[in-house]
DNA sequence: GTCTATATAGTGATAGAC
DNA sequence: GTCTATCACTATATAGAC
C-alpha cells in the first residue's frame, strides 16, 4: 500500500516494482499490482497499455537505481581491491535477490526482447564497469598481469547473482557471504 | 511430446521436469503438463494429488540426475585444481539455465517447505562436495592453505549459477564461459 | 485408469458511463 | 481520470460415469 502522496502512476509503478522483485513477471498480475497500489482496473489501463508497458517502465527504474548504487561503490578514490570489496561486501536484501537478475529467470521476460533490454543493458553495463576497476588494479600491479579483466569481473557478477541463488536455497544469507568471502580470498594480493 | 512407450505417470513426471526448467513453478499449469504428456485431466488428478505434488516428484529426480552428473566430474582421481576444472567446463545447455537453482526464484517453491527442501539438499550437497575437493587440494599443497574449502566451494557453485544468469540476460553462452574462465585463473596454482 | 462435466476464482484485457 | 460491466480464456481442481 503505497502513501496517498504519490501519484496513481507513480504508485503503480512502485507497487509493479515489488511484485516483480518478490514474484516475477509470470507471477504478477494487473490485480495483484492493481490492488498493492490501491488503484483501479480502469485507470490503470488508462495510464499504462497493458502489463508489458508497465511492467518495462518498473524494470527501467530498478535498473538505473541499480546502476547508481553500484557506481557508489565503485566510482570512489583507493586501489582496485578495496573497490571490489565495497561492492561485494554493500548491504543487500540478500533473501530477496537481485530484482533484476531475477528477471532472467522468467520465460517471459527472455521471450520478449523489450522487456529484456533494460535487463541485458544493466549487466552489460555493471560488467564492464567492473572490468574497467580490474583493469586498473592490473595496471597498478595489483593484480597478476595474466588475469583477463572481463572474465574476472564476470566471475564477480555471477557470484553475486549465484549467491542470491545458494542464499535463497537454504533459506540464509550465510551462503550469499561465504561465496563473497571466498572470490575476496582468491582476489586478495598476495603478499 | 513423449513416447507412448513410457507409462503415463512417467510422462507426466518428464513432462513436468521439462515445464518447470523452462518456466518454473509459477508459470506451469497442469493443463500444460497433460497436454505436453498428452495425458487426460482425469488420468493426471489419478496418479498425482495435484501440482504440488507432481512438481515434488519431478524437483527430486531432476536434482538426483544433476547430483550423479556432477559426482561422474567430482569422483574421478586426480588433482583437485583438474576435478573442480572438469566440473566448470562440463558442457551444459547454457541459456536454459540451471534446472534445479532455477527454482530458487520462484515465490511459490521457495514459500513451500516441502518444494524447496530437495533444492536445498541437492545444492548443499554440492557444497560440500565440492568443499571436499577444495580441502584435498589444500592438504596437497595445491592451494594456499589460507583458503576456506567451504567458502571456495561456495563460491564455485555461485560463479555457476549467476554464469547462468549473466548468459540469459545477454541471450549468450560466452557470459557463463567467462565467468568460469575468470575463476579458473583465479584458483590456478601460481608455478 | 481414463473420460467428460462442472465449479470457483483469477487473468488480462475492452467498452462505455460518470 | 476513475468506475463498473462485461468478456473469453485459463488455473486448479472435484465428481461421477464408463
Amino acid at each position: 500500500m503505497y502513501s496517498e502522496s504519490m501519484s496513481t502512476p507513480e504508485r503503480l509503478i512502485e507497487a509493479t516494482r515489488e511484485l516483480l522483485w518478490e514474484r516475477g513477471y509470470v507471477g504478477t498480475s494487473p490485480k495483484a499490482i492493481q490492488q498493492l497500489a490501491s488503484v483501479g482496473q480502469g485507470s490503470m489501463y488508462h495510464h499504462f497499455a497493458n502489463k508489458q508497458d508497465l511492467a518495462l517502465t518498473a524494470i527501467r527504474r530498478t535498473a538505473e537505481e541499480l546502476r547508481a548504487t553500484a557506481e557508489a561503490t565503485l566510482g570512489v578514490e583507493g586501489a582496485a581491491y578495496a573497490k571490489i570489496a565495497s561492492y561485494l561486501l554493500r548491504e543487500r536484501d540478500v533473501l530477496r535477490g537481485c530484482p533484476v537478475g531475477r528477471l532472467t529467470m522468467d520465460p517471459d521476460v527472455i521471450a520478449d526482447d523489450e522487456l529484456r533490454a533494460p535487463v541485458d543493458e544493466m549487466i552489460a553495463w555493471l560488467r564492464g564497469r567492473l572490468a574497467e576497476v580490474v583493469r586498473q588494479g592490473v595496471r597498478d600491479g595489483e593484480f597478476p598481469a595474466s588475469l583477463v579483466p572481463e572474465e574476472i569481473a564476470s566471475t564477480i557478477v555471477a557470484t553475486v547473482q549465484g549467491g542470491y541463488v545458494l542464499a535463497r536455497a537454504s533459506g540464509s544469507p550465510a551462503a550469499f557471504d561465504a561465496g563473497v568471502r571466498g572470490l575476496l580470498a582468491l582476489l586478495a594480493p598476495r603478499t
